[in-house]
DNA sequence: TTTTACATTAACCATTTGGTTAAAACAAAC
DNA sequence: GTTTGTTTTAACCAAATGGTTAATGTAAAA
């Protein structure tokens, strides 16, 4: 009883993951889910009261999954470039296994930015607390480059490329998957050389 | 008459460009078009036969807007730096003015890429046809970097900080709107300046 | 074995939503 | 002024959708 509980809880949960992601909210079908879930529609409210509310469910335990590895990253005590290494490291494999979350983070971005915030603090993940620590290693290694900078242009690079997939496959690749994704998987090289050749630019001397 | 019929169409459009960009294909209601235009709902059915078909009209009209520009910026006969400067200039003023543009077009590629795709065709928009020259352009300056590398590279920086512009805003900027337009702003110098660093590591001597 | 408490489902409901229809408004043609 | 063709609207419709309810299953407690 309780062990099939957390079963079809699961199911649910899992099933409401890949509709909602992949739809979006607005998109996204209770039926849809039911359905993927193999259990009948009313089960989902009987767990979670609303479409709103196991849709906050999902997306906050998905932050904090996201969030939390940022912070273990951020306090290892290495240089730029091995914390940058690790960083896109982590991320690109993160996306290669999730290549619907950026779409649907920036879908949320747009529809609801305050409640992302609240997620953030609730996941306990303070992004303003890094950056100094950033700024201070970034000066301390000579580079001059501010350290919102330095993270835009990472995040740039490693989630664009994955945002923009269906199309970059078919243009670049002509539709071959395995390529793309042999691709993505070299920018955990090449983004790091970009990255640390550029910040030559910005080092003081 | 025949005045009149172009005002409505054209406030039609305009309502529903607005209202598709902001809530996307599957967020937009015909009502709220509608009412944006001041006119009944059942006039966008007179001029426009279903939702899908306004939304195509629209969808295609802006990859037009977006690709021609691209078209005439390959075409000039200047240095890569020169190109990347125009490039990046056009872009980020093309953003600024249409913030919700990024996300609208990442929601069509996951929905349906294809579609975006036919619609690059139609507009005479052929980004293979630009390779080619880009990447003899770019072994003549002596750089070694990948054409695909080298686009993909400066459309992350460009558009993924206005995708995110609303967690930027709020979490680099307290919230500053002006702060953040200033900042985008000045990416123009500093992404050219970021990414003609990074390719001197491609640099063949 | 009966009771109890929870899990699951089928049938329903109210609202929303894209879309249709038939009538009214309007402007030009005759 | 009447006719004609087009633009606009109010009223309506069917399907979809999130959500509720009441009945059924089911397993542990008594």
């Amino acid at each position: 009883m309780e062990e099939k509980e957390i079963h079809t809880e699961e199911k649910i949960l899992n099933a409401a993951r890949e509709v909602f992601i992949e739809k979006g909210m607005a998109g996204a079908r209770m039926q849809e889910i039911a359905d993927k879930a193999g259990i009948n529609k009313s089960l989902l409210h009987y767990y979670f009261r609303s479409k709103e509310k196991l849709f906050s469910f999902i997306f906050s335990k998905l932050i904090g999954k996201i969030g939390s590895r940022i912070g273990e990253l951020m306090e290892e005590s290495v240089s730029i470039e091995e914390k940058l290494k690790g960083f896109v490291d982590m991320y690109i494999d993160l996306l290669l296994n999730n290549p619907y979350l950026p779409n649907f983070i920036f879908n949320e971005i747009t529809r609801n930015p305050d409640g992302l915030l609240q997620n953030f603090h609730s996941a306990n993940i303070n992004p303003r607390e890094y950056m100094e620590p950033l700024q201070k290693q970034l000066s301390k290694e000579g580079y001059t480059i501010l350290p919102h900078d330095f993270i835009i242009n990472i995040l740039s690079m490693v989630i664009f490329p994955v945002a923009a997939r269906p199309i970059i496959e078919r243009l670049v690749f002509e539709g071959n998957k395995d390529e793309y994704k042999q691709y993505i998987l070299s920018r955990k090289e090449s983004i790091v050389k970009y990255v640390m050749g550029a910040m030559e630019v910005y080092k003081q001397k």
